[in-house]
DNA sequence: CTTCTTGTTACTGA
DNA sequence: ATCAGTAACAAGAA
């Protein structure tokens, strides 16, 4: 599940991999995942070339030198971006093992080749992800739509208390709120609750001043922490080397379901909250 | 066989 | 406007 550590990944791997390679070109092997008009996406991007991939939230958005257009990517649960030169992947100088032997696989949907031979493969097991052209227009549209990311200097207290203090809904289905605050998915919301000591389902005008600045804090340093260590690898995640994320071992809730709270002992508990799984310790939490 | 998994959007009824 | 719940999308794991 890529949320925003493991796109922040991927955009940093992707930036030392493809900017400035001339686009030879491009095969869709599933004509679903291109949401664009088919012909106008191969025009587009043929022959030209990426001159800088940046973020919004969970998107990656690569910028084409000509015509002011922008390929929108989305990896949704289980898209993985993958560069590889000669069949071989490229080792980005970390040390995890690279989890994709073969590629392309039956989950390849979209390969982009380079003129260097070098590859980019979209895979997506459960094709929900998606790429797509949009212009300048566009793109602002979209992304003013997001809200700030916990790194973000707006994401401070006052941004927070003031987003919280007229609302009813739970705290947790309000920090998946894309348009409210980027980049949080499942586990991280699960994560960023349980350090900030706050259960899933509080309304969130019932969290009190220490509340709302733990919770602020704890998404800070989460995500923060998590981008160093390239992203969580629960499922379908790898980073542009196909290589797994390091912060799975630095869970201390999601999918501890049954297990002891590392830090009260407490039998680690889930059940559904905003529609989604969600890991607690009904100690620790309240 | 059924149930569960999740990012996002859409829809319902409140 | 907000909210909770659900379906949809799809494919695989358990």
């Amino acid at each position: 599940m890529p949320e925003l550590p493991e796109v922040e990944t991927i955009k940093n791997d992707l930036r030392k991999k493809v900017i400035s390679k001339k686009i030879k070109s491009i095969k869709v092997i599933l004509k679903r995942t291109v949401k664009s008009n088919f012909n106008e996406f191969l025009t587009n991007l043929l022959d030209n070339k990426f001159i800088s991939i940046e973020r919004a939230g969970k998107l990656l958005i690569f910028e084409l030198k000509s015509k002011e257009m922008f390929l929108l990517v989305h990896l949704k649960m289980t898209g993985q971006l993958i560069y590889s030169e000669n069949g071989r992947i490229i080792p980005g100088g970390h040390a995890d093992a690279s989890t994709i032997k073969d590629l392309p696989n039956k989950y390849t949907r979209v390969i982009i080749e380079f003129c260097n031979g070098g590859k980019l493969f979209f895979n997506d097991t459960r094709t929900f992800g998606y790429m797509k052209l949009v212009g300048k227009k566009e793109l602002d549209e979209i992304v003013s739509k997001f809200g700030p990311e916990p790194g973000a200097k707006e994401f401070n207290y006052k941004y927070l208390k003031k987003l919280l203090n007229k609302r009813t809904a739970n705290i947790k289905s309000l920090l998946l709120n894309q348009q409210l605050i980027a980049g949080i998915g499942n586990i991280y919301a699960d994560e960023i609750l349980f350090k900030a000591g706050v259960a899933p389902e509080r309304a969130a005008n019932s969290l009190d001043e220490n509340e709302i600045k733990k919770i602020n804090i704890a998404a800070r340093e989460i995500l923060r922490a998590a981008i160093k260590y390239r992203g969580t690898t629960f499922n379908d995640y790898v980073d542009a080397d196909g290589n797994t994320g390091n912060f799975l071992k630095k869970l201390k809730i999601y999918g501890r379901e049954g297990k002891k709270c590392q830090v009260c002992g407490e039998i680690v508990k889930k059940k559904k909250t905003a529609g989604r799984g969600t890991h607690y310790c009904s100690k620790c939490q309240s």
